[in-house]
DNA sequence: ATGGCCTCGGTTCGAGGA
């Protein structure tokens, strides 16, 4: 089975990308953030014809995020129940046993801001939530664009990007605490070759020169993490006319 | 060099992203 994230900024804009992608690989769940698709306008007959079922959770302008499977698609949450928001940034599902979760957390804009706190806050709520849902789900994946870099590893240039948003200690420390719950930064689960990233800015030709962060991630729960045997990042779609910065993370479970 | 680029909504610029 293969568990797929993929930040799209705009599925609006990079459907024909998430199509391509998904003809060349096509992999049994694909989460989608930052999709800034209301519900009326969610293409779901083009993803359909793909082959797809989806469960989306879409807005006005911002966030929106989305699970596509090549398998049934059951018992579907919106939002983390503990912590209502009315920006959409969570939609979960279970898909044949295994619980999917599909989340973009809050970019925090910079270290101090209002946005900021937000995240934090956020991010304290989404391992609450997930505290309880491991104890529901043995098999259990939470899919996203996290927007922390969790290591220096995962930063071009640590000295440069040391203490801002992304990066800075408090963002980390959330991180490590979803680890804490026993869940595994699949990535890491495997040697890895050296400055893999999953986003790279538009501006100052970043990609070519692959000064980027990692800070999409699949987290798997115990049990997941034991069958997990390949993680990997796809940087091919960031290559195309008009990509997305972010690019997809695949997991692939025994 | 504290910007650069992209998307959206809605107009020709500002907000937000990361």
């Amino acid at each position: 089975m293969k568990l797929a994230t993929w930040n799209v900024n705009s599925l609006k804009v990079r459907l024909p990308h998430v199509l391509q992608w998904l003809a060349e690989n096509p992999v049994d769940v694909l989460c989608l953030q930052e999709t800034k698709t209301v519900d009326g306008k969610f293409p779901v007959a083009e993803i359909e014809a793909a082959g797809y079922q989806v469960a989306y959770a879409g807005q006005k302008t911002y966030n929106g995020v989305a699970i596509l499977s090549r398998h049934p698609i059951h018992d579907v949450v919106r939002n983390n129940p503990l912590y209502p928001d009315e920006q959409q940034r969570i939609i979960a599902a279970t898909i044949e046993g295994v619980r999917v979760i599909c989340a973009y957390v809050p970019n925090g804009q910079t270290v101090g801001s209002d946005k900021y706190e937000y995240k934090l806050t956020w991010l304290d709520h989404l391992e609450r939530w997930l505290e309880a849902e491991l104890r529901i789900h043995e098999n259990l994946a939470i899919l996203g664009d996290y927007n922390i870099a969790p290591d220096d590893r995962d930063v071009h240039d640590p000295v440069a990007w040391e203490g801002s948003v992304l990066v800075s200690e408090p963002e980390r420390a959330a991180f490590r605490r979803l680890c804490g719950l026993k869940l595994a930064d699949a990535f890491r689960l495997f040697e890895q070759p050296e400055k893999i990233y999953s986003w790279w800015d538009y501006r100052q030709m970043a990609f070519r020169r692959n000064r980027g962060l990692r800070i999409d991630h699949i987290l798997l729960s115990p049990a997941l993490a034991a069958r997990c045997i390949a993680c990997v990042i796809d940087k091919a779609p960031r290559k195309l006319e008009q990509p997305s910065d972010h690019t997809p993370v695949i997991a692939t479970i025994a």
